[in-house]
DNA sequence: TAACACGATGGTACCGGTACCATTCTGGTA
DNA sequence: TACCAGAATGGTACCGGTACCATCGTGTTA
């Protein structure tokens, strides 16, 4: 804290004392009111609603406001009308590229809206996340966003009585707060099975780390699962690892599924960093993809566009999951009624040349 | 704003008017005081400094925290106190997974600190930094980090005159407002033409993407050129493309090179996006790497690891200058004198199959 | 035993905005 | 001309914390 003035006042007993300031040395409202010779609440008002404001007024305050490289405090704005500017967006993870394109289009639409993003990372822990929910919740936040369906008891409490707009990404489902825009998992495995078994693919198995955790893959692996059975297929194998997904290990795994099960003919991998680090290790390995093994990943990378052979994946919206959010958001701040608190963003199976 | 309660007081006159509260319904820190019994003071000593207050009073103030589900108004607290627990990190880019592990870093660092963080995004744009620094100052941060040592002149009197720790990294230099973290492009490049004139090769080109605006790959170039010089070889070539760099592009350029400048032996791509792409599509067209041509990118994104050939790059060590970035920040929070002002994180030449 | 340092607790005045209501001034209408 | 609606401006009391200082009780020291 920096002391900048003193000031000589009157103290009750009428005795002239010397008291420090405590403010922070920047030029406040009222000093500006002072040099405009205006109102305190005359200068709110230019600010925030100029139209109310005579344009004579304005200019003076205007004047004002540069000279005196007047910034509004927003702790003390959102303090006295009980709600600020702010919206927390929670990710489950900051490893990954999939969040950094939510993010990215969450922010565009957010600053567009006059809204600051307030970046929170549980790193899938359940309990982090509750934690961080209600640190961020202390900021009167204006609405939040937060990655998934599945949240401890606690945190759904404490969004309900917060009584704020909500939007929960990711998934397609039934919102537990307040909105939600996502889409389905199951569907996804149920779309990539059908392809499978288009191509006629009938040994397949699964691949994926950490499902447990990552349960939208595990989604994925039931919809996959069931979509085959129904078919009167049963899915081969699901293997699992217990570490992060990455490039390296899809490498590491496709060399395991040739060996462990070398009559495989097809692999669903739980995203594409996975199926792309299949792809670039099968060529290392001399496995021919897709003769060998057909190969499929989730995500749509754009990287799984340029390996050979192309990634056959299924593309998710992420960036405008994230827009569509933060437009959610921002259309239920302006007071207007979603037109659907539900909503399905969809996907797209893109079919190369891996499957 | 909800209305929560009416209440009874009286006036100057003494009569009893009804007037509507402003709050937000939420418990306040009088409430939980009301609750235990105990001055307001004393409540909020017993969340930010337990030790002071004896564990009989602790004991009843934490119970009517949690009875209330007492949630601190961080704006108020911010208001009184002058500061707030915020840091803004302000990137030019959330199109790059470059940033995102920068920001994972830093993200990590200070929620262990206690600190929030508020992300900016100006998408290379001067202007726009600026405008968006403002608008955060306004939250009177504790501590700022921005990627880059070119600001403008206002954005860096406007942080000067602020006064708090702020960090610039991405660079290795002399800070412009406090303390900065960084490595040298420059020096990058000088490593890179090095590297090139150990493998023997001479006739050598460079292809970036918008170098006027991300700069520091003009720093590579003009460390590449100038290391290339000092040895009697000339750069044989730089090709600038005016889109964003990406994967697809890389694969255009390594074509574009080989039937523009046929006898090109090495080429220097501004970053890994641009290089892998470059081996990728150089696989499809039938351009042997390195036999035809070499190729070396910048960043040691994991994807180059896993491509045939392998590539060398120039490994920047993203995370840990975020995380030292938020560090070096706690650290001057904690009044700290910092160590050094400046820090040269460094970076390590890769060398693969590409060169 | 008196003086005193120190730990625990409380009282009060802020921090810098905005909500709410009052007041003043203007032009149009009866 | 008196009345009134409505726009422009101002006065005041908050919002919910914390800084600063005062007070009180207790154990230690002279």
């Amino acid at each position: 804290m920096q002391i900048m003035a003193n000031e000589t006042v009157d103290d009750s007993k009428g005795q002239a004392v010397t008291r420090r300031r405590r403010n922070s040395g920047r030029a406040t409202i009222t000093d500006v009111a002072r040099r405009a010779g205006v109102a305190r609440i005359t200068v709110s008002r230019a600010l925030n609603d100029p139209g109310t404001v005579s344009p004579d007024l304005r200019g003076r305050i205007d004047a004002a406001v540069s000279q005196l490289g007047y910034v509004p405090n927003r702790h003390a704005g959102s303090l006295a009308s009980a709600t600020s500017s702010m919206v927390p967006l929670i990710v489950p993870s900051l490893s990954n590229a999939v969040f950094l394109e939510v993010i990215r289009g969450a922010q565009a639409v957010l600053e567009e809206g006059g809204c600051e993003l307030l970046l929170g990372n549980t790193n899938y822990d359940i309990a982090r996340e509750q934690n961080l929910m209600q640190t961020l919740l202390g900021w009167s936040p204006v609405g939040t966003i937060i990655a998934g369906l599945r949240h401890s008891e606690g945190t759904v409490n404490m969004l309900r009585r917060w009584g704020g707009p909500c939007v929960e990404i990711m998934e397609y489902g039934e919102p537990n707060i307040d909105m939600a825009v996502g889409l389905s998992h199951e569907a996804v495995g149920n779309v990539m099975a059908r392809h499978f078994l288009s191509r006629g693919y009938r040994r397949v198995g699964f691949v994926g780390t950490r499902i447990e955790m990552d349960y939208r893959a595990g989604q994925r692996l039931e919809g996959f699962k069931a979509a085959l059975e129904q078919a009167g297929v049963g899915l081969e194998f699901v293997k699992r690892y217990d570490v992060m997904s990455d490039v390296a290990l899809g490498g590491q795994a496709i060399c395991d599924v040739v060996a462990e099960h070398p009559r495989t003919e097809a692999v669903f991998f739980a995203n594409d960093d996975l199926a792309v680090g299949a792809i670039l290790g099968a060529q290392r390995a001399g496995i021919r993809i897709p003769d060998d093994v057909a190969v499929a990943g989730f995500n749509g990378l754009s990287i799984g566009n340029h390996v050979t052979p192309r990634l056959t994946t299924i593309v998710s919206p992420r960036l405008r999951m994230g827009r569509r959010a933060a437009e959610m958001l921002l259309a239920r701040i302006r007071g207007e009624a979603p037109a659907q608190k539900t909503r399905d963003i969809g996907f797209r199976l893109l079919v190369q040349e891996s499957t």
